[in-house]
RNA sequence: GCCGGUGUAGCUCAGGGGUAGAGCGUUUCCUUGGUAAGGAAGAGGUCACGGGUUCAAAUCCCGUCAUUGGCUCCA
């Protein structure tokens, strides 16, 4: 007998060489059931694998993270197998789960697979599904294992086996179909009821441009026909908040091919709403210490060969202005820092002097691949809200846990609450493609990591994501449909000032070199915007959105009394219209909930005579009928419930 | 940059080798109304662009551009 302690604290004694479905038995015939997946002392197992020795068994459904894991994973053979059928000298390669499903990448060869052939595939996986066959994990031997795939010529199953350990490589079959696999399956194909592959794209194999391309097929699949259709709808909702479509409805930018790829218009609204957030943070920055510099769109060459930009990025960006003077070249500046470093070079500084805060709302322009460019989260020209803080090193600590407040300010004034904190760290195997001494680079990661630490963050590391010349602490927000962006970051950099020789008189009467802060909270104007929008639906904050208040007569009789009363909104700064249109007030109302619109105004004979109005809320409806005075001070009210930094 | 998809009216989209369709919006007229769609009539398109096949191309083929889902990249 051995003993079986559940998450719920209680053990279970049973026989040795019982499974985990057994376990589950035990506890009900239902439960086991829903039960696809366990995980015997933290390694993931299949629930026919016989325990032999005491331990912590978990159990898991659909509903778990690791059911859901297990099943999507096990979804990838059936795919792998339907994908063999049809194309029988496919090349397998490897088919994990996602958060949102699986993926298969295979080698298809000459074949190639779109969007036409979804539904044979689907269906084919739906037949070998009903098989209900048993997934069955087995060990193979090193030697037994390549020689499986040397047959099928599959050079990708071969790399990955050659780099596993022999006595550590397991097979999964199932019904007639065998893949390399180290397992984590569901009971058996049964359970999969409801499939549907998602699209396919290239993938590199190993994730390296310069290996083949691969297909790369995603697909999702469920227990239940119900719930793939309500993953579908979920799709389309969130869809529906894409920033590019509430872009167009709103009227906030646009887009022409002839301006040039990546390059967003900004529309009269769109504008104004930029400017409402600039003025936001500029006010908080002043708050903070910051002093706003200006600084020219272009730089010359050697500013950018000084800052190491140059030999990083100079293939692959706008190339250079040429000028009538011979041999004279400009670049489009990438970013702002080495100018900002000039600035800071244009008066000697002594430590009484610092921390300098110097901001800019500065335009960059970077030539993204274009595959890569994707409404205004991703684009070639876009405005960071910048700064940089020249500061010694032993006010780094205390400006660094400033500027995160800053971060936590914006993000909190605008409801991101669902940010991921990201230290992004050196690559330590590639340390090449970084600029500056293993010390300097220390000191930079250990700063960011303890001010993170002590400002009582949650956040995850990420080797390889730092910038060239140093360590960042990123910002990550998800958009509508899961992606994850980058908007604030905090960048801890000793390199550009020894580059641009920086210094600042210490007390010793000595010169001494000062630290430099990157930080920008929204990131970029566009790709914060983008994601505020997709996070609201369009249904922007009070303070922000482009009309407050739309102001509908009941008829044209009234239109002098709703000129009137624009007029004195207007006075106060509040954004409104009248909608004049020959329509009745459901109409009116109706098009303006829709245009989420979030107060309504309502004047007939009935305000005209009493000089009020009648309120409405988008989503809430009649409040009732005000003096406009009143109405103001309810606006204002609701504006003003944004802190204050 | 690479692998797929898409491009038809201001918007959302249907259609498809034989001279272009819907809904919404817009314009004009009627209606002057009280909290989620009043009625009628009209305007509006080189079917992204360039080439090819064909008696005939918006439709089929090739290329370009833009866009989109991924990959790679992201100072």
């Amino acid at each position: 007998m051995i003993k079986i302690t559940l998450p719920d604290g209680s053990i279970k004694e049973i026989e040795s060489g019982s499974t985990p479905l057994d376990v589950a038995k035990s506890i009900s015939e239902g439960f086991a059931r829903n039960v696809i997946s366990a995980k015997f002392n933290d390694k993931t197992i299949e629930t026919s694998t016989p325990l032999l020795e005491n331990g912590t068994l978990i159990l898991y459904t659909f509903n778990d993270v690791e059911g859901k894991k297990a099943f999507w994973h096990s979804s990838a053979h059936l795919l792998a197998q339907a994908i063999t059928f049809f194309y029988p000298k496919v090349k397998l390669t490897i088919g994990p789960a996602i958060e949102n499903g699986f993926y298969y990448d295979v080698d298809l060869g000459e074949d190639v697979i779109s969007e036409k052939d979804f539904p044979a595939i689907e269906k084919k996986m739906i037949e070998f599904a009903r098989g209900k066959f048993d997934f069955k994990l087995r060990e193979v031997s090193k030697k037994e294992a390549l020689d499986f795939y040397s047959k099928q010529n599959n050079e990708y199953k071969v790399e990955l086996i050659e780099n596993l350990e022999d006595g550590s490589i397991t097979f999964c079959d199932h019904s007639d179909f065998t893949d390399l696999c180290r397992g984590g399956h569901i009971p058996n194909t049964g359970i999969v009821k409801a499939v549907k592959i998602m699209s396919a794209a290239g993938a590199y194999w190993r994730g390296d441009e310069k290996n083949n391309q691969l297909t790369r097929i995603y697909g999702i699949s469920f227990p239940k026909q119900k719930m793939l259709t309500e993953y579908l709808e979920l799709l389309e909702e969130a869809k529906k908040r894409d920033h590019r479509k509430l872009g167009k409805e709103l009227e906030l930018f646009t887009f022409s091919a002839k301006v040039g790829q990546g390059l967003p218009l900004w529309l009269p609204k769109g504008a104004a709403l930029r400017d409402r957030l600039e003025q936001f943070l500029k006010k908080a920055q002043k708050k903070a210490g910051y002093e706003m510099v200006i600084t020219p769109h272009i730089g010359q060459k050697e500013l950018y060969v000084t800052s190491g930009h140059y030999a990083k990025y100079g293939e692959d960006s706008f190339q250079p202005i040429h000028t009538p003077k011979e041999g004279e070249e400009f670049l489009l500046k990438p970013m702002n820092c080495p100018h900002h470093c000039e600035i800071y070079n244009s008066k000697p500084f002594s430590y009484k002097d610092l921390p300098k805060r110097f901001a800019e709302f500065g335009t960059v322009y970077r030539y993204e691949q274009s595959g890569e460019l994707h409404g205004l989260t991703r684009v070639r020209g876009f405005t960071q809200d910048d700064a940089h803080i020249f500061c010694t090193p032993d006010q780094l600590d205390a400006e660094f846990k400033n500027v995160i407040d800053l971060v936590l300010y914006v993000f909190k004034s605008l409801s991101f609450e669902n940010f991921t904190a990201q230290v992004s760290l050196r690559d330590p195997n590639n340390k090449e493609k970084y600029i500056g001494s293993d010390e300097n680079w220390e000191k930079a990661e250990a700063a960011i990591i303890n001010a993170t630490k002590e400002k009582g963050l949650d956040y995850i590391v990420e080797y390889g994501e730092a910038a060239f010349y140093g360590p960042k602490l990123d910002f990550m927000v998800k958009d509508a449909l899961g992606r994850s962006w980058q908007l604030g970051t905090i960048q801890v950099d000793y390199n550009l000032p020894e580059r641009f020789e920086l210094s600042y008189k210490g007390a010793d009467n000595k010169l001494h070199r000062p630290v430099m802060i990157h930080r920008a909270p929204f990131g970029s104007m566009e790709r914060f915007i983008a994601v505020l929008l997709e996070h609201t639906g369009g249904k922007l904050p009070l303070w922000l959105i482009p009309e407050q208040v739309i102001i509908l007569p009941i008829s044209e009789k009234y239109q002098k009394y709703a000129e009137k009363v624009l007029h004195l909104l207007e006075n106060d700064e509040i954004r409104a219209l009248i909608d004049s249109r020959n329509e009745k007030t459901g109409r009116k109302i109706r098009d303006a909930e829709l245009n989420k619109i979030p107060y309504m105004v309502i004047v007939g004979e009935k305000e005209e005579e009493n000089e009020t109005i009648s309120i409405r809320k988008q989503g809430e409806g009649d409040l009732g009928t005000f003096s406009i005075k009143e109405f103001v001070s309810i606006i204002n009210k609701e504006i003003n419930s944004i802190e204050q930094f």
